[in-house]
RNA sequence: GCCGACGUAGCUCAACGGUAGAGCAAUCGCUUCGUAAGCGAUAGGUUAUCGGUUCAAAUCCGAUCGUCGGCUCCA
């Protein structure tokens, strides 16, 4: 893939503004004027976004109250819930938090009204005249907008509305963690401190909340990784710079091949490319331009200067261009295990989700326009292989377009050849709007895990830029030389990043044909020990991953100890398995032990790595 | 990069100006055990690094490195 997004896209769940609906705000307001029957049902309770937008105002009468240095800026609902920015000399502390929340609670409990006004500019921007990140929001607002003045009890915000009718309505909040955050975003801009919050109708809600934060932490790939010595970030290699352990590696052995079988049926040609190339590549290719920032820095050798591999298009170009190609060589697909580098700020480096080198199973297409819509079918295809074979049934395909003025012809073309390809296997798909790259039009695949959270894994561009800047061809039949589009696809994205997900999404309980030890055989006492090495050389010998236990521990520990390490199967032998030349099989989720023989068991596990479970 | 929190044994943590300690893991014994932790012993640390304050620093101060939570949500 040649863009920055594709490869590290964020999930999608996680920091997406919930907007507010003035058209569904100031039920109270609404009531008192009309007075009818229909408000009476109208009193429902607030929806979460109006909730926790009323909680984001009640966190900042508190601030008021107790730190009344402190100037508001802005607050609104977020997923899960709230936050509110303030301008402050020093930062809160957790102990900050705790009177804040302790206020909030008495704000909440005194049940104030939420009253709105219309006020005219002036008035906004003289009401709020010590505070300029106020004044500035009131000059923005745009004259079609009514500026409108929201007070519970002594605290007064400019707001564009959309809350509960009163703060009683908060009957569950929590506030979570400090930050520092840059005002409007903008890191020229000065920091301010960000107090996080999650508000919910009733406590079993925060509950379960907060127990799914449990759950997320207990799945942490970063803590099941080190758990069970999957892989490691060494300080002194540096950050953002993955280490596979022999556990880790096996399972990426699995997902490589997995992948390169299927690109092997689809015509795909594997090819290998340097992972430091001369800078001059990256002129022509424009990377340097539009992505330097991203790349690591040069590299002087003998008057030379060399770059790390950012992105592995413009080798693959190299090699498309190193010869005439005829009509009748497209579409040419080279793919590649990619290994590229690119530049993240320390700060935003985490786990193996965000890091500095990984590989993408990548590949790129070589096709003339009237094979895309083919092309766009065979890589869906294999996305829904892929993601179906590694436990991701929920799958939604995002079409990202390019906005309406840089639209071009070629787009059109892209476009239609992807919708008719999603339509053609009854796929539905969201459209987004404007949010293609500045040279195409792509599809993102996205998938839910087990826990509900979404990630964004495959991308599949198309590129008209490419093939320009480097001057492509292919001979056509009518012996004229025409330009090739180019597909640029990831479909599991970065191997570091799909492992990552994998890890969290089975929270490091892999099934058989993944798991990096598929068997442990131990014995009851050491008398076995010969048994049970005969039965280890057997499964063996079958192919499967196995370890022989044969510390000198009881039982009970041994299976403790395998059980966190979450093997699939433990087999134990005893006296009795001895004489009945049987394996008795604790197999990971089944509570009931059954005892049966060598051959049967051989035959039970290789159909369930063949069935890939 | 910026804001904040945090770096003590392999891991989880204690000691919070006065001799660095526990549990787990590891190693070695004993035990030979029937499905999620038997018993005992041993070893393991320039308290991230560098500098400062002090009679004395893991502890206080500063810098550096690293980790973690945030930093496109717009009244």
């Amino acid at each position: 893939m040649c863009h920055p997004d594709p490869c590290h896209p964020e999930p999608v769940e996680g920091r997406h503004g919930v907007p507010c609906h003035p058209e569904r705000s100031d039920r109270r307001e609404r009531s008192r004027r009309t007075g009818s029957m229909a408000d009476v049902i109208d009193d429902r309770r607030p929806s979460l976004p109006e909730l926790r937008h009323t909680a984001a105002h009640v966190l900042a009468y508190a601030v008021q109250d107790l730190f009344p240095e402190a100037k508001p800026t802005i607050g609104p609902a977020i997923e899960n819930g709230f936050y509110y920015d303030f301008d402050r000399e020093s930062p809160f502390t957790p102990e900050d938090l705790e009177r804040l929340e302790r206020r909030m609670a008495e704000i909440v409990k005194a049940d104030y009204p939420m009253t709105g006004r219309v006020v005219t500019r002036q008035e906004a921007i003289d009401a709020f005249a010590g505070n300029p990140y106020k004044v500035e929001l009131a000059r923005d607002i745009p004259d079609a907008e009514p500026i409108t003045l929201y007070t519970i009890g002594e605290f007064t915000d400019l707001c564009r509305g959309g809350h509960a009718d009163s703060t009683g309505a908060i009957r569950a909040f929590k506030l979570m963690s400090v930050a520092g955050a840059y005002w409007r975003g903008d890191e020229h801009n000065p920091m301010l401190q960000r107090i996080y919050g999650t508000a919910w109708h009733d406590r079993a809600e925060l509950d379960a909340h907060l127990a799914r934060l449990e759950e997320a932490q207990a799945r942490d790939h970063r803590k099941l990784g080190a758990e069970l010595d999957l892989f490691s970030i060494e300080e002194q290699a540096g950050g953002g710079l993955v280490f596979w352990h022999p556990k880790g590696a096996v399972i990426r052995g699995i997902i490589e091949n997995f992948i390169r079988e299927g690109l092997r049926e689809r015509g795909y040609q594997p090819v290998v490319t340097p992972h430091v190339v001369s800078e001059r590549l990256y002129e022509i290719s424009g990377h340097l331009e539009n992505f330097g920032e991203n790349m690591f820095g040069p590299i002087e050798v003998e008057g030379q200067t060399f770059r790390l591999k950012p992105m592995n298009c413009p080798g693959h170009i190299l090699i498309y261009e190193s010869k005439l190609r005829s009509y009748r060589d497209l579409p040419i697909r080279y793919s590649e295990f990619g290994t590229v580098y690119r530049f993240e700020r320390s700060g935003v480096l985490h786990g193996l989700t965000r890091v500095r080198g990984f590989t993408q199973d990548d590949a790129h297409l070589f096709c003339m326009p009237e094979q895309l819509q083919h092309e766009f079918e065979q890589t869906v295809e294999e996305a829904r292989r892929l993601m179906d074979a590694f436990g991701f049934t929920d799958m939604q395909y995002v079409l990202s377009r390019r906005a309406e003025k840089d639209r071009t012809e070629t787009d059109e073309i892209a476009e239609d050849a992807i919708r008719k390809a999603l339509e053609s296997n009854n796929l539905p798909y969201d459209v987004d709007e404007g949010g293609g790259a500045f040279y195409g039009p792509k599809l993102d695949i996205n998938v839910h895990d087990a826990i509900g959270r979404s990630w964004q894994l495959g991308t599949v561009q198309v590129d008209f830029v490419l093939p320009a800047r480097f001057g492509l061809k292919y001979r056509g039949s009518d012996s004229q030389d025409h330009r090739p589009v180019m597909i640029h696809r990831a479909l599991a994205g970065s191997l570091e990043r799909f492992f990552g997900i994998l890890i969290e999404h089975y929270g490091g309980a892999f099934p058989a044909w993944l798991a990096p030890i598929q068997v442990v055989v131990t014995a009851i006492s050491q008398d076995q020990n010969a048994y049970a090495r005969e039965v280890t050389a057997r499964l063996e010998g079958a192919g499967f991953r196995v370890t022989l236990d044969e510390s000198n521990e009881k039982l009970g520990y041994k299976i403790r100890h395998w059980k966190t390490q979450k093997v699939p199967y433990i087999l134990v032998t005893g006296k009795q398995e001895v004489v009945d030349g049987t394996v008795n099989v604790n197999q990971r989720g089944v509570d009931e032990k059954r005892n049966i023989s060598v051959e049967s068991f051989v035959e039970e596990l290789r159909k369930t790595i063949e069935a890939k479970q």
